[in-house]
DNA sequence: CTGTTAGCGCTTTCAG
DNA sequence: CTGAAAGCGCTAACAG
């Protein structure tokens, strides 16, 4: 069969022998149609297996009832709230619609752009950077960089799960733990760092701030860190990521440069998407309810496009998942 | 700061003091623009933080630069393709848009109308039903229902996967082997049980027909017929499902149920997900390459539009993964 | 109740 | 090299 072409609105009014207008205000239930043009319409309508064009609809309406998600990039983080995302839209009477913005800069803000108002009715941002403010249409933040601001927000609370991380740690009795950083100017980034930071302080312990390297969340980066880490004279006994992906790259060395992983070296993760638990040894790591809190920022979403009160701000909890990747240090 | 109003063209156009022709002209690069002229033009673009509305070009441009992944809902399966076909998308020019047509009969057919044409310049569909043949704009199918048709594909051998499962579960000792059906309409699911039943054939045990259940994939279901399952007064000693969900699902209700995974009851599922090794106990299961699958897929798709060569049909191993939910039976 | 008309924001001839 | 004008497919007044 060559390649059909799209059928439009106006082969359906042709076929049905009425005008465009009277079809369109059929496919969008509109009053003011007698019984039997609808019936004799939605008939034509289902013989040409008709659907309107998102774009041109999109275009000229006021609402799609289309819903964006709009991520940097479909990595398992990401994949994970959108899950969780859709889940919260079902039955709301939206779709919902993913966007990968390229992780460039300022792709949160383009996406918006190219999306807003037109496509979407709305959108939840995974990690924006750059946006701190309502733009053009309703937005939800997932781990926004500033913290809670003047955009409605879900989180963790990323300080104080990056702090548990490293109190167990210490506990274990590690007393050299690198932190292989995020990205400084992301707030969820800098708050892991200062958990850590405090832990330390709070134990007693002094940190060597050679053992601090931010690797951007960029697992090469992390790879690199782990490597000069390795070499040192006087090595970690354990790397704390400040996400898994992190952490998993950091395991990944390790194990490559012939470090037991937990016996010589203890690794804790952050996030816990699904690869933390199917890593071997599985990674012990401080869970964000990742798919809770995409369904959260989509409930919220609704809320506001519905016009319902909401909170400004969502904070869900995290939690110490003890797996296998952390034990005490040697000697 | 108020809602702003979306920056247009004819927004940069004014301010530029040229016609909206003339930055259009800019922004997709076209000749015929002075050096002066772009510059200037650029630099208002900047400025005002102008992107294009994607409805509006898609809508008058014949290509778009953004691909389609068209799913039914974003559940496991779907995510991890997606993050495959995210990946194999990277740095060739395109952007990649997924859209959830919600699970409703003839969803790959609205979604690719909706968005085909105009948003998408082609599409990978997981899991088409009634699809079978290009349409509007090209598409690549992933476990299309009717196997190898024409619509380029990319699967795996499903009936020698579940054929080897089911061989594993008959090399345990295993001889009341429950099948948890998916949809007979599907492809897969058909050449799943095809290949359970071959399995026994070869083995030379006869199947008990009241143990194959159809659940349409749906973990509801799935649970309804364990329960049914494990209430016979000679209840089966394993159970296989078409999929990893419904096995989860049996899992889960086994449970429940005070029967010990895999001591009373193994269980065995098929496609890998995330799930299935995070799952207590871990899933033994049949892993389909995914996020290759999705890769391939995509690649696949990127050959079509731009006129390379490639396969019709693209099909990966799968690989059974023992974990911790299969044992011999008792006695 | 139905059709005509004027755009939505953008791209693309086609004149100037 | 630049701009005026004609739509892409659809919706929303507004007449009839």
């Amino acid at each position: 069969m060559e390649p059909r072409r799209r059928v439009k609105l106006s082969d359906v009014a042709q076929r049905a022998g009425v005008s465009v207008a009277t079809v369109s205000k059929v496919v969008n239930g509109r009053y003011g149609v007698s019984k039997e043009t609808v019936a004799a319409v939605q008939q034509v309508i289902d013989e040409l297996g008709y659907a309107g064009n998102l774009s041109a609809s999109s275009l000229r309406a006021q609402q799609t009832h289309v819903l964006g998600v709009l991520v940097a990039d479909f990595e398992p983080f990401s994949a994970e709230l959108l899950k969780g995302a859709a889940r919260a839209a079902h039955g709301s009477g939206y779709e919902v619609l993913s966007h990968s913005g390229g992780d460039r800069h300022g792709w949160e803000r383009r996406s918006l752009s190219r999306l807003g108002g037109t496509l979407i009715d709305g959108a939840v941002i995974v990690t924006p950077t750059v946006l701190d403010t309502e733009d053009i249409v309703p937005v939800v933040a997932i781990d926004p960089h500033y913290g809670p601001n003047r955009l409605p927000t879900i989180d963790v609370d990323n300080f104080e799960g990056a702090e548990r991380a490293t109190d167990y740690l210490l506990g274990l009795g590690h007393r050299r733990i690198a932190f292989l950083g995020g990205r400084n100017e992301l707030d969820s980034s800098h708050l892991r760092e200062a958990g850590y930071r405090h832990a330390h302080a709070e134990a007693g312990v002094e940190v060597d701030a050679s053992l601090i390297i931010e690797t951007r969340y960029a697992p090469e980066l992390a790879a690199e860190a782990t490597r000069e880490l390795l070499s040192l004279p006087e090595p970690p006994t354990a790397i704390q990521g400040a996400n898994d992906l992190t952490a998993l790259a950091a395991m990944e060395v390790a194990t490559e440069m012939g470090f037991d992983v937990p016996g010589d070296l203890s690794i804790m993760g952050f996030d816990d998407i699904p690869e933390a638990g199917l890593a071997t040894p599985a990674l012990t790591t401080v869970r964000q309810p990742l798919q809770a809190m995409g369904a959260a920022a989509m409930r919220m979403l609704l809320d506001r496009i519905e016009g319902r009160e909401h909170d400004a701000h969502v904070r869900l909890a995290t939690e110490l998942i003890e797996r296998a990747s952390c034990a005490r240090p040697r000697g």
